[in-house]
DNA sequence: GTCCAAAACTTGACTCGGTCCAGATTGTGT
DNA sequence: ACACAATCTGGACCGAGTCAAGTTTTGGAC
């Protein structure tokens, strides 16, 4: 049971909980989960935990850069624990998979931009929208779940 | 008073009304604004507008390709008249400001992933954080508006 | 010019993701 | 073992957005 998540926690002065090991661990097994689907995770595990622990530990956990947050448009935030490669996403219009996928111009290729009017850019936050193998070979109709548009058509 | 909206939305099959010309020519005044800000925006033209009415205009209009709704992490969607140039935006993580930046790697280069697990990638959506020129002259203290991560601290 | 069906608008209730608060509990350095 | 700060809990709350039912407007046909 000791696969270093509690050293970690400890090396960036966060307190170690049951909780916060919960949470680290559910992430790791559910890359690109929301909080919600979490906190069900960490509940199968360790019994019960408040909507509020999930939240605070996840916003503790980003702030320390032991956690990405992605917040796609029309979804809740999503969680990984891949961090510091500077790598972005792809996610189906249809079903809303997401996948990592790593960036097409090199390394950290995104942060320089044409004109950066005089800001200190930190990140480039990169999404492709698409459709999916299994959603291409569906009648545009039934989809599954939510696009990121608001009125059912979804089609560019 | 005619600045061609009205045909415009003729072209695209979209009927014609009070709200929606307001609508339109309120996002032209104010690119990047949220559906609140147009809503208040279309009031002091119209006199008065349904929050509803408002949601349901953007969403016609985004269907139409007329508008390009931007959802940034931690801020409600903002709208913008510029379409079919696959530009991307710069936001400030102090202020919220917004602007427009052009793709540095040329016209359209987002559209290519390094693997594209069998997608159909129809946008790269790009979003550069950091801070203004403004803001990087301001203790980190002091921020005025919410910047993206939950709990206080926008280091990166 | 009038009529009418479809489209658009209004109002109000509701959902969902997320935050705030106050009090109880727990981890950790001494 | 102790004390205290950090964390957790439960419940109220908030903002953005959606749903549904009923009313008004638009625009094409006569």
């Amino acid at each position: 049971m000791t696969d270093g998540v509690e050293s970690l926690l400890r090396a960036n002065g966060v307190r170690s909980t049951a909780q916060r090991l919960a949470i680290m661990r559910a992430v790791s097994s559910q890359p690109h989960a929301t909080a919600d689907q979490l906190a069900e995770e960490v509940r199968t595990v360790i019994g019960t935990v408040s909507r509020q622990a999930v939240y605070d530990t996840l916003g503790v956990l980003v702030d320390k850069n032991l956690l990405r947050r992605i917040q796609p448009a029309g979804s809740a935030a999503r969680y990984e624990n891949r961090v510091g490669d500077n790598h972005h996403h792809l996610i189906c219009r249809g079903c809303s998979t997401m996948f990592d996928i790593d960036c097409a111009v090199g390394t950290r290729p995104c942060l320089v931009a044409d004109d950066d009017h005089g800001f200190e850019i930190d990140e480039a936050e990169v999404i492709y929208w698409g459709r999916c193998p299994a959603c291409r070979s569906t009648p545009a109709e039934n989809l599954g779940i939510a696009p990121p548009t608001q009125s059912g058509s979804n089609q560019i």
